[in-house]
DNA sequence: ATATGGTTTAACCGTTTGGTCAAATATAAG
DNA sequence: CTTATATTTGACCAAACGGTTAAACCATAT
């Protein structure tokens, strides 16, 4: 392979990866992605046979970018209320720069469930359970965790995979999208911290009736 | 035909958004919907004039929906804890019933902004905010409110708009999902009370300094 | 310089798509 | 029954679509 090889190769895969993540798989045309990425559109068959083979190319790249963001997290060494401001941080200001990428997978799967198969085949579940889990075991009962890691990432994706709908709505009420998406780093980590201190409040008053 | 079969009309409407529901705008085919309708494919131009036509009126009807459960829930009389807990019992299983909702609206309002002014112009926020702000605005700063609703949307929508994501995880986890869900009723309205009072007692001991 | 093999293109193809239309059928009124 | 109107259908169309092909192009090794 010549290096003009991978240059054409990547310069498909980016323009393919902009039009899917805009429009969806059953709306991206192939001659837009041809035209995006300056060349004729039977080079597309060159180098990826079908649509669908593009199209699963760059779902299995993007999911794999979700889910490395995801997993690496969690492995870090600090306390839990730091590990719950880290992600918080680091998770948000990541799909900042990649806004369509959660409704991207989100919508794509729940279109084509055999993509679901694909996504899920990347995640180790209970190896993220198990960290989250030591982390806080001492003070929340194991039936709590699932329950736990999808209120955190519901806070978290929710805000941006409806961007454009929140942004409209927080525009009516004079707030600007970015600012308040900002604020969210901070504010949605106290949420939590202070739903799971409040937890243990009362856990304690019953452990003493 | 009998005369308790539904008019042609409506046949063409039901089936249209099951189709476009399940499938979106740009992936949705007449020929699909004509068939689940049971009627010839011209009839659907007959009623509605284009394929775009038919799915605005389907839109607008399920916005319509949607718009009517959310802001309906906060008119109620009722303390703001148990309006809390009222809201997720109300909303998750509105959102069970109709599971493919809110990915059809986020989806297609994010592939299609002119669908926002659609959406956006059936909500009044700062009404639903009003009604908010004076429930809570003894515990909590005005600035605070944006926040409070958008996790309580995150918390309640997310869980439903991911569900095949979601189901698919918690399998790997030997959670079922709807089992699940149900919980959640409980959980996450438990989850933002916590935080509030939480929220409270850090506020009281700051007066205090 | 030319033969080789990977790369790129314009032109083309068969199918699918949303949409149209004239004819047929049902419904209702005179 | 006859006429007028509304509904339904099969046949058809032009455009758009994903995909193919043969030829042109270009770098490189001999």
């Amino acid at each position: 392979m010549t290096p003009t090889d991978k240059h054409t190769e990547s310069k498909i895969f980016d323009a393919a990866t902009e039009i899917f993540e805009e429009k969806g798989l059953a709306a991206a045309r192939m001659q837009d992605i041809a035209d995006r990425a300056k060349i004729n559109k039977a080079l597309l068959h060159y180098y990826f046979r079908s649509k669908e083979k593009l199209f699963m190319a760059v779902f299995d790249k993007l999911a794999d970018k979700v889910f490395k963001k995801f997993s690496g997290i969690f492995e870090e060494d600090m306390p839990f209320e730091e590990k719950i401001r880290y992600f918080f941080k680091e998770h948000i200001s990541f799909l900042q720069k990649n806004p369509r990428l959660p409704m991207f997978i989100l919508a794509e799967i729940s279109r084509n469930p055999r993509l679901l198969e694909k996504f899920l085949s990347k995640i180790n579940i209970s190896n993220i359970k198990t960290k989250i889990s030591s982390d806080v075991s001492a003070n929340l009962p194991e039936e709590a965790i699932p329950h736990l890691m999808v209120s955190i990432v519901s806070l978290s994706v929710f805000p941006i995979a409806a961007k454009p709908i929140l942004k409209g709505i927080l525009e009516q009420a004079g707030i600007e999208y970015n600012q308040f998406i900002k604020e969210r780093m901070q504010v949605a980590p106290d949420f939590i911290i202070s739903a799971l201190k409040q937890y243990n409040v009362e856990s304690k008053n019953n452990e003493k009736q």
